[in-house]
Formats: structure tokens, sequence, C-alpha cells
DNA sequence: AGCACGCCGACT
DNA sequence: GTCGGCGTGCTC
């Protein structure tokens, strides 16, 4: 008997398969896991193909041992890995090893609790906003939906049934959430309402664990996939919904090889497949909205409470001529509230650490001229660094706008806030959590069950309390400063703002019905503090989208981020440098290159950061192009190149 | 990515 | 004279 050839993907940089040659008796599969003989290692990988021929010029190796019975993918999802692979840049190995069990880790940040309201019982009424929605979500199959509504306005309930009646039609649901923790709290719901089965995916799993969910969903024993972002690779037989909650939460994009987002993919396989997709914030990301805006999503708005609950009193204050970092105000109320036997959780919205150059008599702050974001302070060089184009500027010592010598650097931190508050409150207990505090294991938990049960007044803390303010005796909530991710060279810092703000003044409220929040702000009329303290929402939208059009950023062009690292400073510029080289020979038109300049954050772990940001709009032209520079392109070993496509983040 | 081969500097 | 630096190239 002849010998099969088995064509190989292995989880290597490399674009490239490879060919075996089995002899055994088994039966090999596309979709199963081999290990072979790779150069001198034993390695992993997965079947993509069984050709009839083998290629020529190789003697073939032989396959060492089939891992799996059954394929752990169909042709479906590799096709999918094959248009990850290509989109992103990466090899189908990478694509394939973060898409099935047994890949590399994901790595995702720990995170606290779910806030929409929902009957784990049974079905529970809905109300007229609700049942409108589901009636227009199974007008048309296949159709891209977006609940938009406010926190506690049902969207949960909605997601559920629109999945129930999927299940019914013998078909399978996706339903992703932001973080890992929410699964927890959704599977337990759903344990109790769907007699189906339902499976959990996420990176957190062990892989066994991981395997054994995958087998139950392929099986069709698990119709419904709760997960993390991950899960939008989940192999469902017969996708006939895919759900994304908080569609706005920047979690659903990697941050590693590939650097997919979950969105994305998920329309692409409700395209492929026939399958609905619905998601939902009450904040949604300027990209989705402008979709809505297209047509291509429809808009499903919720806009009642169910369960009651005000909207808290929000009230900004502006901090320019102010002493400190906590306004009188502010003082007053966490005196007050204490008083009154309530606690307080002071947030603060602390992106990255760069300094930035402002005035502190009116706010004033340097932009870049060319570029519209805000300038980075760099001590050593004493200049204002653009970090899109490179531009550079001496600091001012007065105030352009007027005139102040009250000018200057700053930074807060965690860290500041929480000697500062201590020694306003000398005989109130401050607890603080942020990132460096909660990466410890339990130490998060812990500070949170003491704060739950009293046993500190103050709560300090930085984006992950954002999503934690359910806590019954908390009745104050203070954003200490407001715009500092306005601050950041970044075209989404007011989209976050916004979101933010909104997110933590829409789930104030909900627990007591005298909720307040203060906003501290050094620009109270800025659009993203503005709008989101007088709860215009689609004031802000259309005034941000208008500013995006102007400045010509996403949703209006696509950005492709490449960035170059490295401990010597000089090989990492000398890289990207001659990388943009490159990419210039090819360039007939089709995007405009900025950069290469410094990463805003420039270094990082003791790497040298550098990157080159290139803009177009026409994204096949600018794709194919990069493709071509980066196949070719040859570094040495100690630098490393990445690229970020439609990246959230330019820091 | 690994891992080897291969060609130039300071060491038992 | 050797050990070891990391540049270059390959992996069916």
């Amino acid at each position: 008997m002849e010998d099969k050839i088995v064509e190989v993907a292995f989880n290597t940089p490399v674009n490239q398969s490879f060919s075996y040659k089995w002899t055994g008796d088994g039966e090999v599969k596309i979709g199963c896991r081999i290990t072979a003989p790779f150069g001198r290692r034993k390695l992993t990988g997965w079947v993509i193909g069984l050709p009839e021929a083998a290629p020529s010029g190789f003697e073939l190796k032989e396959i060492e041992k089939v891992v799996d019975g059954e394929p752990l993918f169909d042709e479906d999802l590799l096709e999918l890995a094959r248009w990850l692979a290509s989109l992103s840049l990466c090899s189908l190995g990478e694509a394939l090893a973060v898409m099935l069990p047994g890949g590399r880790q994901e790595r995702d940040i720990p995170a606290l609790g779910l806030d929409d309201p929902v009957d784990a019982s049974g079905d529970m009424r809905l109300s007229e906003e609700q049942t409108v929605a589901l009636e227009e979500i199974r007008k048309e199959k296949g159709g891209f939906y977006y609940l938009y509504g406010i926190t506690g306005s049902g969207k949960t309930e909605v997601f559920l049934q629109a999945a129930r009646e999927a299940i019914d039609r013998g078909e399978s649901v996706i339903y992703l959430v932001p973080e890992i923790s929410l699964t927890h709290q959704l599977v337990d719901v759903i344990r109790g309402r769907f007699d189906c089965g339902s499976a959990v995916l996420h990176s957190h799993l062990t892989p066994s664990q991981k395997l054994k969910e995958w087998r139950r969903i392929q099986s069709g024993e698990a119709l419904l996939v709760i997960g993390a972002r991950s899960a939008v690779f989940a192999p469902v037989k017969n996708p006939g919904l895919i759900i994304i909650d908080e569609e706005h939460e920047n979690s659903y994009k990697s941050g590693s090889t590939p650097r997919y987002h979950g969105r994305q993919v998920a329309m692409k396989r409700c395209r492929t497949s026939g399958a609905s997709l619905i998601m939902g914030s009450a904040t949604p990301s300027v990209e989705a909205w402008h979709l809505m805006e297209k047509k291509v999503i429809k808009k499903l708005t919720l806009t009642k409470r169910l369960a009651g609950g005000g909207l808290p009193e929000i009230t900004v204050i502006d901090m320019k001529d102010k002493k400190g970092v906590l306004s009188p105000e502010l003082i007053g109320a966490i005196r007050e509230t204490h008083n009154r036997g309530k606690q307080t959780i002071l947030f603060l919205n602390r992106r990255g650490f760069s300094y930035f150059f402002h005035c502190r008599s009116c706010g004033y702050e340097m932009k870049c001229r060319n570029c519209s974001v805000s300038l980075t302070y760099h001590k050593n060089s004493d200049f204002m660094v653009c970090h899109y184009c490179g531009y550079k500027v001496r600091p001012v010592h007065t105030c352009p706008e007027c005139s102040s010598l009250d000018v200057g650097y700053s930074g807060f931190g965690t860290e500041q806030i929480e000697e500062e508050v201590q020694r306003l409150f000398p005989d109130l207990t401050v607890s603080r959590l942020d990132t460096d505090s909660a990466s410890k294991k339990g130490v998060m938990q812990e500070t949170l069950k003491a704060f739950r049960k009293g046993e500190s007044h103050i709560l300090l803390g930085t984006q992950m309390v954002a999503k934690g303010l359910n806590f019954p005796d908390v009745s104050l909530v203070g954003i200490v400063l407001a715009d500092t991710g306005l601050n950041l060279p970044d075209f989404r810092a007011s989209e976050r703002t916004f979101s933010l703000i909104t997110q933590v003044a829409g789930r104030a409220g909900r627990f007591s019905d005298d909720g307040k929040v203060y906003i501290q702000t050094f620009k109270p009329g800025t659009d993203a503090v503005r709008n989101a303290a007088e709860g215009n929402i689609d004031e802000f939208y259309s005034r941000e989208l208008e500013l995006r059009h102007m400045l010509d950023f996403p949703p209006f062009c696509r950005l492709f981020r490449i960035v170059f690292r490295g401990k010597n400073p000089g090989e990492v510029k000398e890289a990207a440098f001659s990388f943009s080289r490159e990419l210039m020979k090819v360039n007939s038109g089709t995007f405009e290159l900025l950069g290469p300049s410094e990463c805003p954050l420039s270094i990082i772990s003791g790497n040298h950061r550098f990157q080159i940001l290139l803009r177009s709009g026409d994204f096949s032209g600018t794709h194919a192009r990069l493709e071509k520079v980066y196949r070719n392109s040859r570094f040495p070993s100690r630098i490393y190149c990445e690229i970020d496509i439609d990246p959230l983040s330019l820091l």
C-alpha cells in the first residue's frame, strides 16, 4: 500500500506548510493534531490537507503519531483560520494556535461583576421595547443588530430570548462577554434556564478542560457557548447567532499575534454562515455607531431602566486654579457621605504614566499641528513630541492661550492620590486597587470583600473598579481626573473618556436613590466630559464622528501600526527606518506613512520601541504592500517587529 | 520560534 | 591555541 501524504501546519512564524508521510494503520484526517520531527525537534502540528501527490524536492519524513482520533476543526474553521492568518499577517499555524484547544495560552486581566438584571428562574415578561427589539431580530436571519441601551435596560434578557429561539430552531449560539469572570455568572443564569447543553470557553481553562468543552460543542451536546474573545472560534456545527455583550470593551481585541478583534471575526463568521449577530452596549464603539448610521448594523434602542433606580446626580467640577488633587467640593462630599454611613469610590482614569504639559490656569494643552493629538513631554530631551508623526517642539513656559506662567508637566498616579486622601481623612480607611496591587492573586478579592463588608470607607482604584460599582453602600463616586485619558496621544482618548464616565454614571445610581457622581476635570467643556455628564449620548457620537472625519481617522480610514522593539535603541530605530524605506518604495500613493517615531511608551520592560503608522482608505492595497515588505524583511534576531492592523491603542 | 552552522575576539 | 559571541539560514 502506498504511503499517505499529510500536509501539516506548525505554530511557528514560518508562513508555510510541511508535508510528511504516514505509514501507520490508523486514519489521519484533516483537523487532527500530529507530532512529527521538525528540524532537530519534535513538534505538534495540525493536519491541514491530504494531497494526492508529494511535493517534489523533499525527502519526506514520517509522522510520529496521530494525537486525535477525531478532527478538532472542519473545512469551515480551516477557512476561517486562513482568513485570519492572511488578514493579520501571521502564519496559518499561529492562527490555528489561538483558535484551537492546546494552542498557545492567551492571557487576560482579572475583573469584576456583571450588572444587567436577569431572571435566573425562568423567562420573564419583556418590556415593550424589548419585545420590539426581539421582533426586529426575528425579521432577518443573518442580520447584524445592536442593542443600544443604558445599564439595566434589559439587554441580557433580549440576548437570552434570541438565543433561546435560535436553539429551538436547532442552531448553535456563541455568547461573548468581555471578561472571564462574567462567563461564570452567565453560566449560572443559563444553566437554570436552558435545558440544552452549554459550554464555556476561555483561556483560564486547563488544556484538558478546554478540549472537553470543545468536543461537547463539536458533538452538538452543547448548543450554547459562553466565552471570552477566543470563544468566537468555537466549533459550533450550525451557527445561528453570535452575541457580543459590551461590544465597546477593548478586551475583544487580542493583545498578541494574531491581533484579531472578536467583533471582526464574528462579523466574518456570520457573513459566511448566515448567522445573525447581536451586539450590545450603553456606549457603543464609534466604529459600531458608524456602522449603525450606515445601516450595516440595525440599531435597536432600549431607553428604560427595568428595575427603576434613577440616574445619579452628576456634578462636574472644574479643576482650573484648584490646588491639590481633590477639590473642596469632592472633599466635602466624601465627608458628608461618610457621615451618612455610606461609602465612596474614587476612580482614577489613569492610563499610562506619560507626562503632559498643560496650563494650570486655563487648561490649555499643547497639540501637534499635524495630527491634532496631545504632545508628550520627554524629560530627557526636553522636547514635546508627537507620537504619531514625530513632530517635536520645545515646551512653552508661558501659556499661549492666557499667558499664564503657571504651566508645567504633571502626572497623576494612584499612589499620590492615596497619600493625599489619607492626609485629608486621617480617620477614614482607604483601600487601593490598581493593576499593580491586583496582580497578586487574591489581593483584589480580599480588598473588595473587605470594602463590601464596610471595613474600609474609601475605595481608590483604576479601570477595574469602574465595573464593580454594584456595592450597596456606595453612594458617592468621584472621578478624580476625567481627562487624563484626553491627554494621551491617542485619537480614541475622547471615546474612552466618554464611555468611562457614562458607564460609571450609569452604574452608580443603581443601588441607591441618592447616588452622586463627581467628575473632576480641567476641561469641563470638552465634548467627552460635557456630553457624558449631561447624558447627550447621540450628540457625542455625531460630534466625534465629525471630528474623526475631519482629521481622517477611523472609521473613515484604516490604520496599520508596525512596532519595532529591542534592547538597543539605535538598532531599533535603524530597523524602523529601513522598513519605512522599503514601504516607501512600494507605495504608489496608496497610503500615508507617519513616522517612524518613538512609541508613546518608548521603553517597555527594557525594550526600546519605535513605530510606523500607515493610514489609508484603500485597505487591501495597503495590506498587500505591507504584506510584501513584511514577508521579505529580515531583522537582526534581537529586533522584533509586530504588526497591528486596526489598532485600538497607539501607545 | 528554535536550533545549528559558521566565522571573529579574550581566556583557561 | 580553544570557548563563545550572535549573524544567517533552515525546518517536509
